[in-house]
DNA sequence: GACTGGCACTCACCGGCAGCGAGTGCCAAG
DNA sequence: CTTGGCACTCGCTGCCGGTGAGTGCCAGTC
């Protein structure tokens, strides 16, 4: 169990490292911080602190660092979130105000998460998984190339050519349009190729192959792929804090680029439904270990996650704070433009 | 007039401070380059040379660095660009052998750009401007709202929904859809608008002002946001060369983030058919002026650009060779899969 | 006239050293 | 449990002299 004070402390420690980047010790700490006891005392706690692995000493005789545990207790024993100032709410509604479609406005939520947190921001599309498909169109645009659209609930659009083994006449793709329209509409995308393989019988038996192996290798392709778009702003920001990384922030910056890693940290998530803060070494990735990731997720039944990463030492409340708000602004959004 | 041997002695200073990227001196450079002079000698071209404006010295006994104008003199006489090793010409096939659309060959040519130079590597989709229409289709999504497909000959789709202030039913789409592809169909973009107009009168007069008024929208929305494509790989290599940047590279980012610099340099060369070079103060960004911009067009009319973007001191011919050699390779692979 | 060897000079860089000061742990007293 | 005091640690800064790579200049040679 920890104490109050002690949690006080830490609390201390880590408000004036993350503004200071630099090692803070008990003199500096009670002049700060209205902690109403002594720098002994201090001492002793931070003592205990790092006994139990909160903090940590670059060197002996220098102050403390938080370490990842440091910020994990921090962060779990956050009382408030603090909210975000009047101006900022202002600033979010008009950042996203006036986005005309689903690219624009996922490209201004990116870009307002990373001017509000000062950090790499990342937001993934709304998952086609969780969407429904509200339309599908087939164009035929030569006689053996056949070109599908398909428009989901969350306003993203999809398309693909196809090259057919066979052609396919005009009648046959209004029929098959007909049909597959009828079959999919308002269903989730996982269920799609189900609907479809019910659908397939009752086709001309000349026409099945094609149907069946073109219309399901499609709708596969389009689950898996559209699963894998990320967008990312800021990452001009990582340098301003470079001297946070051992090394350099290269390792960073390629992790960034694999947007396959980025994506399965999105995936990894607990309780989706909340803010999700992930520090340093719990991260799973080796060049990842000096950040902390903040994600949470936006839309009806977690439609898409957005997310901030940035050094261990970075402002988590406020973080946790703008990362929330703007996952709320944004699904209301999205409800309201579809 | 600039001499032969002053000339090769600035190649060699280039080189060897590429490769070390320390300044150097004049005994350390005859030894290693057969140069058939003596030290004495080589200190005398440098301060030529210097005198010239074509090398400096960071502090009075150092040794020489190239200058903006030093690397400008080294690629205007290149006498060979270096061609690429047979292993690499097989890994830039491999490479984009089995792209399966448009993004697919853009997003490889652009890593694997990334990857040849180790440097940042920014590729242009293919300019709308010049490609031309292969088919147009129209989706009525619901009563008041027409989704508009557009193919090009470079393999591009684009599509946008459009709200209707009137009901059109499905046979005025369908003649709208026969028409336009009519007078559009192998046009260019930007004729498409123009072949349009003539098109308007031969609708009834109560449809006129919505096709109008949507398709010329579309069509003009379509060819603006389009030319706005960029996508950008290898930004960890930035880091790589932290060093070169006297500030930091957080500026360089920056500037890569705010796409429009980076359209607007890459749509600024001379002759748009060869590789173009950018160093230093030659670009008119102050963010960039510690970078070099190496780019090239690629495919039919110069469809598009693609470039490295790099520190000044880069390896100019190992990149304008790779440079040349992608944009040629892509512009091939566009023409057969088209 | 062009090249070369020689020479004096500059100056960044390195290692050692001393002083400073922020910070610590411990202890004894309140 | 808290506090003031005290001795100790150790990173940081600045100073200093030596070293060496590099330079410019000059006089001699081909």
């Amino acid at each position: 169990m920890i104490e109050e004070r002690k949690l006080a402390v830490l609390r201390a420690i880590i408000q004036d490292y993350v503004e200071t980047s630099e090692p803070v010790g008990s003199k500096a700490l009670v002049e700060r911080h209205s902690l109403g006891v002594s720098p002994a005392t201090v001492r002793n706690d931070m003592a205990a602190l790092e006994e139990e692995g909160y903090i940590s000493q670059p060197h002996t005789s220098a102050g403390r660092v938080p370490t990842d545990a440091g910020y994990r207790m921090f962060v779990d024993r956050l009382t408030s979130v603090k909210p975000m100032s009047s101006a900022e709410r202002r600033a979010v509604q008009a950042f996203l105000e006036g986005a005309v479609d689903l690219d624009d406005i996922v490209l201004r939520t990116v870009r307002l998460l990373a001017q509000l947190t000062r950090q790499v921001a990342v937001v993934q599309y709304p998952s086609l998984t969780k969407s429904r498909v509200r339309h599908v169109e087939l164009v035929g645009v030569s006689p053996r190339r056949l070109m599908v659209v398909v428009i989901t609930t969350t306003g993203r659009v999809e398309q693909r050519l196809i090259d057919m083994t066979v052609e396919v006449d005009d009648d046959s793709v209004a029929q098959l349009r007909t049909t597959i329209n009828q079959a999919a509409s308002g269903r989730l995308l996982t269920e799609v190729p189900d609907a479809l393989d019910s659908v397939v019988p009752s086709f001309h038996a000349e026409l099945r192959p094609a149907v069946t192996a073109v219309v399901s290798t499609l709708l596969e392709s389009l689950v898996e792929e559209s699963e894998e778009r990320l967008v990312l702003a800021g990452t001009a920001n990582l340098a301003l804090f470079g001297a946070d990384f051992s090394t350099s922030i290269q390792p960073v910056l390629e992790a960034l680029e694999e947007q396959v890693v980025l994506l399965h940290l999105l995936g990894e998530v607990a309780v989706p439904s909340q803010v999700s803060v992930r520090i340093g070494h719990e991260l799973p990735v080796e060049r990842l270990t000096a950040t902390s990731l903040v994600t949470a997720s936006y839309g009806e039944e977690a439609a898409g996650r957005l997310g901030v990463l940035g050094p261990t030492r970075m402002d988590y409340p406020g973080t946790m704070a703008a990362v929330a708000a703007v996952a709320r602004y944004v699904g209301r959004y999205l409800e309201e433009s579809s």
